[in-house]
DNA sequence: CGAGCACTTGATCGCTTTCAATAGCTGTGG
DNA sequence: CCACAGCTATTGAAAGCGATCAAGTGCTCG
């Protein structure tokens, strides 16, 4: 099953993360560069995009969808170390294998470019490297961010982190207004929810419930979640309501 | 009390972390300049460097001693989201204020450089910006790594990774061979540990003290450190003996 | 209708935390 | 010289949180 084109898959003007990705500071004539090393690929939900220790062919943007790095120990424990969202960066120039594995978490659509020509271009286009460097210090700090939530909060506090994680990117993407309640459906099953948050899916389906129970969160279904007071949420999540999450 | 120097502070060609800080890939010309507006700082140990908040008003590199990054929440929960070694770079071009505190653990010599005047350098001299980039890439990979450490890892599993980490760092800085013991000295407090393992450091220091009656350690003191068989010790950490953990 | 999947909920277990007491060490001052 | 404060670290006992084991619900799809 081939994902269907929301867009002009040959024109990078009309890109819908053209302002957010590595490409974002790329004139025209850098853009036609890109343009002509690019190449689209599309993947189901639950495919692996990349295995952990792979050779990497190729670097890329992700378009649509959400795709997870995770890693994985001889027992199977899991644990989730990045969460990539459409415009974010997979892959890294200057490396031949891949550290984590690369996972669709929904269907997802990536525009890719073959490594060699991607790095030689990087060289040539300052504004490619500098892009990419801003995005890789960006990550770092989510990195970083996600630290403090592993090491330190309950499973209750990490829920309520992930929660309004997810709710502001959606609120930046969407650009919605600040105030009133933010709806948004989760991108992840409670399984994958505890991957990323260290805990296992029994537990955050009763933090969830709880939630729900102290109506911090309203649910229709399993899915679809309202946050009538999204600073009660962040309190829920131990930060201080200006403090600033980065996905 | 001043650090006293152990080195050249004009001449870059002799300096200790020259070969491995954003500086390693500077030509001669490249390296005149950075010459040009560097200076060292001396910090004792339990100082903090810069607050979170904090305007940024320098970067620069770790050139002896050891820093931490760390954030903490408004109950007082700490969290160390990086250990800074000699070589590791501090501080974030681009960005005007520190996303957290960092605090020298021993006595640190930091060779710093006013941040406008290096961001100008990074725009001007691609070495640098590509430097930065790779070791940005690198600090991403470890932050990764520990993030499958503080979401996955048993209390005795993680207490075996750090003895890894620090054993696998002093060996790569002294050139040591890869055979027989390894002995270095603990560079942080139970404490420190703690913070930086999502611990109390009641439960690091019961760790510590099965691992040495379990014969995976030898302690002399509180803080020297003898692993007799590295292959044993990281298996404790979960790893297989061909895992690299980054640091 | 039944298989499969995602999810929820209950009961119990055990690891890590919490609270508390103590040891060892260093430096200070009577 | 000894007493004592202050700090780091160790160890014990008890409590609590999340994991584990287990059963059951609701939904979709063939």
């Amino acid at each position: 099953m081939t994902v269907k084109a929301q867009f002009d898959h040959t024109n990078c003007e009309g890109c819908p993360i053209r302002h957010r990705a590595v490409c974002a500071h790329c004139d025209t004539d850098e853009l036609e560069e890109l343009e002509g090393i690019k190449y689209y690929r599309s993947f189901e939900a639950g495919q692996t995009i990349i295995w952990s220790g792979d050779q990497m062919s190729f670097v890329g943007s992700v378009v649509s969808g959400i795709a997870s790095l995770t890693q994985t120990m001889e027992d199977g424990r899991t644990q989730m170390v990045g969460l990539l969202l459409p415009s974010d960066f997979v892959g890294r120039p200057g490396r031949e294998t891949a550290p984590y594995d690369v996972q669709a978490t929904t269907d997802v659509v990536m525009c890719c470019f073959r490594k060699k020509p991607f790095e030689d271009l990087m060289n040539s286009t300052p504004h490619i490297a500098h892009r990419l460097l801003q995005m890789t210090l960006d990550e770092l700090d989510a990195a970083r961010e996600w630290m403090l939530v592993l090491g330190r909060k309950t499973a209750r506090e990490k829920i309520a982190s992930l929660l309004s994680i997810i709710a502001r990117r959606d609120a930046s993407v969407s650009q919605k207004a600040q105030s009133g309640p933010i709806v948004f459906d989760l991108p992840l099953t409670r399984e994958a929810m505890a991957d990323y948050l260290g805990l296992t899916l029994e537990t955050v389906s009763r933090q969830i419930s709880a939630l729900k129970r102290d109506s911090v969160i309203l649910l229709e279904g399993k899915r679809h979640v309202t946050i009538p007071d999204m600073a009660r949420l962040m309190d829920e999540a131990g930060d201080d309501s200006d403090g600033g999450f980065l996905v």
